[in-house]
DNA sequence: CTTTGTTCCGTAAACGTTTACGATACTTGC
DNA sequence: GCAAGTATCGTAAACGTTTACGGAACAAAG
């Protein structure tokens, strides 16, 4: 069932058909009711593909996560909530939602060629951005529309979004010190993602402020998964100088420290205090609760979806682009993790 | 850069073109050389939508996930892992994987049929599938390659993957039992998802087998997430007579039982025996480490991706359907949570 | 030289839409 | 009664491919 038998069974032209289900004004009301019963009845809604040619846009939005160990996305777990919060966007205006997943190095810009070369989407996001991404100045030499989650340091101008490292820095260090703290180290991500530069660059800032050093040897760089956090509490424990508290920069990461800690009794928020980073389902359920920053990934993802169609629809009307940028703020949410005034200050 | 911007510069015509790059035999070498090579310079690639359009498919996968909240999509984390193998084996012919969330009652049928519809995906794979789906009589009928994650019970052929719900019951059973234990409660989906009944029956039958009857108000009902397991704990203890072990349908449970018995100072595998179901990345960081059952998510999609692939390309071929069915296998790796013998066994 | 076969390539139709344009009929204003 | 305006609809082109078909060039066989 194409148009072309919706007109012949209603006796009707196939511009007239269109124009009913596409709400333009010159359609009898009649008429269109007509047209949209019958297409209700037969099961008919027009043809994507015939529709995208013509149109020249696919109501495709694409999202790329890069994964480093081989195609492994168990740790991109939290992708879900992203995805589910941009889906339900784009569901609202009649877009789909595909994902991609590419390993760091190799195939991650052929993948992205390959999307954008055939015109599969109208749109992207990509994710796991590192400082110089490659990825970033293709897609703005190909006037795709896209937005990158996470911020680089790339010449070129273009939309963003990323989390609030320098607020969750210093809201964490400022937190650490004001229990007493002054021996703070801080985990961070031992991947090339930006974000592991920021977050070390936005804790040094929050130290100085407060008079204090965050030393090299201070800065733990693992992985951002429980054995990473694992790895985190077992150099943390064979430092000569104990740091008191610590600050990570990945929830998934205390769980590994946590059960580090477990293993030789030490118990975080009494013998030492830890602050994590963003929510997610087990934070809440570790004992003792971790100290950690609210974020709806929900909505995150439906701010990414409204705005890249932002960004398609303003490309197709041919209006100049405006880029969006955003920093998501995140709410600290003390727990008991960090709640223990250490010793050394009233 | 279209196909005939393309054949203009190289003074060949279209078809040519077309033939060189998709391989047809009836092209010299020497040509197809010289496209490929203009093709490559240009970052020419055809044209999806007209591809589409000439072929009749899309070359889209669509894979939908069903959410209970509020299109909430935390607790579908574990799905990250299943896309992640499907798209690799997707990407490996060409193809794209594009995910829905529905949320359950309201408009999942809606949805589905948008995009079966207006043909935006060459097959189909639903999941969270009910004792009878409303969507599989749905796609059936309008003959869309399809498989169901998770088996029902529609009169209706059609491929299907299921987790081995039979052989993780009877192992975890007869493990449990062979520990000593009698007296066995199983917490189980207070959702209407059909594995809910299926791994209760298997309960009933393993435990049978062993001389054993597992009573209603052994079987506990909850959300398959972190609180309900937590409220799985509240519950259990809550029992006049105690059962002394459980067998869990779902890992992220496990989380909240372990919290609600750290509240009271139970310890699994020594006060009470747990029994786990798939691996998550948490369960094997539980302390006790949690026994349960092994299983590559990242296969499992790899699996549905070749066989909804093979499903389309039948159907394109016209070769009569020959549909999948599969039980996933499921190894139980015992660990700490159910090591102890139960007295009253030797 | 004719016939047959092979290799390679161009032509044109088709896929299912949307939309610019023009045509018709009817209304309105004078 | 005529001009101008409005409401509604049909026609046909265009989007970018793929592919069936036929034709040209050439080689091999007789």
């Amino acid at each position: 069932m194409n148009i072309h038998d919706l007109a012949k069974h209603l006796n009707i032209s196939i511009g007239t058909i269109s124009r009913a289900l596409n709400g333009k004004a010159d359609v009898n009301a009649e008429t269109r009711k007509r047209v949209i019963k019958a297409a209700q009845e037969f099961g008919y809604a027009p043809n994507q593909s015939g529709r995208s040619l013509r149109q020249g846009t696919t109501g495709l939005v694409g999202f790329m996560v890069l994964t480093n160990r081989d195609r492994e996305t168990r740790g991109e777990a939290f992708f879900i909530s992203v995805f589910g919060g941009m889906q339900s966007y784009l569901y609202s205006c009649g877009r789909d939602l595909v994902v991609h997943f590419g390993s760091k190095d190799e195939d991650a810009l052929a993948h992205m060629r390959r999307i954008v070369e055939r015109r599969i989407v109208d749109g992207l996001i990509i994710s796991n951005t590192t400082r110089i991404d490659k990825r970033i100045d293709y897609l703005a030499k190909g006037k795709v529309p896209f937005i990158a989650f996470g911020r680089s340091e790339n010449a070129v101008p273009h939309s963003w979004l990323d989390l609030d490292f320098e607020g969750t820095a210093t809201k964490a260090i400022d937190h650490l010190v004001s229990l007493g703290h002054t021996h703070i180290a801080i985990a961070s991500a031992s991947d090339d993602v930006n974000y592991g530069h920021i977050w070390e660059e936005a804790c040094q800032a929050a130290m100085a402020k407060n008079g204090l050093r965050l030393t090299e040897d201070l800065i733990l760089r693992e992985p951002l998964t429980e054995f990473g956090g694992y790895r985190v509490g077992e150099r943390l424990l064979a430092m000569a100088q104990r740091p008191t508290a610590i600050a990570l920069v990945d929830n998934t990461m205390a769980i590994g420290l946590y059960h580090k800690f477990q293993d030789v009794r030490l118990v975080p928020g009494k013998d030492i205090a830890v602050v994590g980073f963003d929510e997610s389902p087990n934070g809440e359920f570790l004992r003792p609760s971790l100290t950690q920053f609210k974020i709806s990934l929900h909505e995150l993802g439906w701010w990414l979806g409204k705005h890249i169609v932002d960004l398609i629809e303003a490309k197709a009307a041919g209006t100049p682009v405006r880029h969006h940028r955003k920093i998501w703020p995140m709410d600290m949410v003390v727990a008991e993790s960090s709640m223990k005034e250490h010793r050394g200050k009233a």
